[in-house]
DNA sequence: TGTACATCAGTGAACGCGCGTTCACTGATGTAC
DNA sequence: TGTACATCAGTGAACGCGCGTTCACTGATGTAC
């Protein structure tokens, strides 16, 4: 066990190992996607037998569902490391496209095709609002800070429904209107990225990253 | 072989297995995603042993290549009744999700995360194109039939470069506006549906529908 | 209408494979006196 | 500093499994005369 910040050498193998048993992992979903993951394969690719795993791992599922925390957490150091320099949602979304961009299998893991039995971590649900509570950090100071609703504009039936529905944000002082760009952030985004990543763009002749940038001025605006 | 319309008992027959074998593999991949589908296991299900599927499909990949194409042609025969009967983009998009809620797999099976190693069959561009086309003639005759480029609004950047990059569109009249809406309405609809179909939007508290139809709004105006 | 032959759906055994996982064991590293 | 013991990383054999796929074969269905 480590006490305080101490370390012994054992441990610290032992984590050298870990960290690269989840990289030879990475390796292997970006060639063969999250379901071809196979321990034995790891094992060999690293010159050790197959059972050696299970000193660092209970098994495949703790694998991936640790490759799955990571990469939320390495989403949520992003995404708040963006927001902490450029403090705009045109940095933020920039961020995220790099991170993205990156390693697509990465983004899949989070964003992708869920396998129907699986149910990913409760524990990712706080990375999950972290990465919300970002969002909205920078989507507030924008400039609609108008309280009363206006029924006339064509966002005012979605505002009073967020107005009401905000679980999801429940801790945090922004208004309709911010929270409404939060999830067009999220969901506009998504929509290109996943769609670039998945390589659905390509033989289409046009430029993502114009579609990308041409929905960053919407949200900015 | 088939002459004119005359079908023999035998090949009605044949048509009658294969379409059984594809209702259970579509009933696998509901129940434990695409890449948990197993030839053995379907042909458990029918009472078969497992050799005989090889009577019907060349092979484990075969038969996903022709759900991949049925799942094509379902959503372009969806997106083109609904454009013959409602003719507007909002319509497309009630029908869009209509059909995605009705099979989440199907839907990620075309959008979802991309398999590192496989690659479509090249027919299915066709259809994709087809689906395309159906966009194009409905986003087109929508109030923007400016042709000239007016600097001054935020789209002008992008409807430029759409202008010299349509060769997904390059048989089609439809104007630069045209496809700016046309994009607009797959990618941001996608990202909506496919968020919701993942359920990243459960304990959220919110409503889908309710941000699905505001884009909607947004789209047709 | 009846017989001879061809077609073809489906079976059962078998092959080789890689998977996740367990278990008893070896040998090196660290700890206590 | 040296010895006795405990900890723990890694091995190799083994288990059971389900997979895709092949092959030689049986038996039913259709076709030709």
């Amino acid at each position: 066990m480590t006490v305080g910040g101490k370390e012994t050498p054992r441990e610290r193998y032992r984590a050298q190992v870990r960290a690269e048993i989840k990289e030879r992992a990475w390796e292997q979903i970006a060639a063969a996607g999250a379901p071809g993951l196979s321990l034995n394969a790891i094992a060999k690719q690293m010159g050790m037998s197959g059972p050696a795993l299970y000193r660092y791992f209970a098994g495949r599922d703790e694998l991936i569902t640790e490759l799955i925390r990571d990469a939320y957490r390495s989403l949520a150091d992003t995404i708040r490391t963006a927001a902490a320099s450029s403090a705009d949602l045109a940095g933020l979304g920039h961020a995220l496209r790099t991170w993205a961009l990156e390693d697509p299998q990465r983004y899949f893991l989070i964003y992708g095709t869920p396998v129907p039995g699986y149910h990913a971590p409760d524990d990712v649900t706080v990375t999950a609002s972290e990465i919300m509570r970002t969002l909205l950090d920078t989507a507030q100071p924008g400039g609609n800070a108008v309280v009363t609703v206006d029924d006339g504009h064509p966002d005012a039936r979605l505002e009073a429904h967020l107005a009401q529905h905000r679980q999801w944000a429940a801790d945090h002082p922004a208004q309709p209107a911010a929270l409404r760009r939060a999830l067009r952030f999220w969901t506009r985004l998504h929509g290109i990225l996943s769609l670039e990543l998945a390589g659905h763009f390509t033989g289409m002749g046009l430029d993502p990253a114009e579609l990308y940038d041409n929905e960053l001025r919407h949200l900015s605006e």
